[in-house]
DNA sequence: CGATTGACGTACG
DNA sequence: TCGTACGCCAATC
């Protein structure tokens, strides 16, 4: 993880994370595509890690892998935080998985463009 | 410095 | 539609 200042491929995706409306869902490799698919999709997860430790926070949980499945849920302090989260946007989560998921999607390169 | 791992995605069958 | 195989790139061991 970068130093807290530090511009890098990091930061532009908290950037695009911040802008994802309320009550909506993306994917990494969306994101990834969004900035030029620049690295592979692992690349945007990890910069999602250390969302936490920078200001202000970045709604990562609603970030979720193509599937539309809560692959972060095991990597938040209480694993059911995200869940939570996504619920109380009004997001509907059944078995880690965001319901209706391709209605909640959220294409930055084709919404935010 | 080489091997392993990981918030993923696409290709195949 | 679902499960398996492989590729990606950086961080960690």
């Amino acid at each position: 993880m970068p130093k807290k200042g530090d511009r890098s491929f990091f930061e532009d995706v908290w950037q695009v994370v911040r802008l994802i409306p309320p009550g909506r869902v993306t994917s990494y490799g969306a994101i990834g595509r969004y900035l030029g698919a620049a690295s592979s999709a692992r690349m945007v997860g990890w910069a999602l890690i250390s969302h936490e430790t920078m200001t202000p926070s970045v709604p990562g949980h609603r970030v979720v892998n193509r599937s539309g499945l809560l692959s972060a849920r095991h990597h938040y302090k209480p694993p059911d935080r995200m869940q939570e989260l996504l619920e109380a946007e009004g997001i509907e989560v059944k078995e880690d998985q965001v319901v209706k998921f391709r209605e909640l999607f959220w294409d930055p390169t084709l919404e935010l463009l």
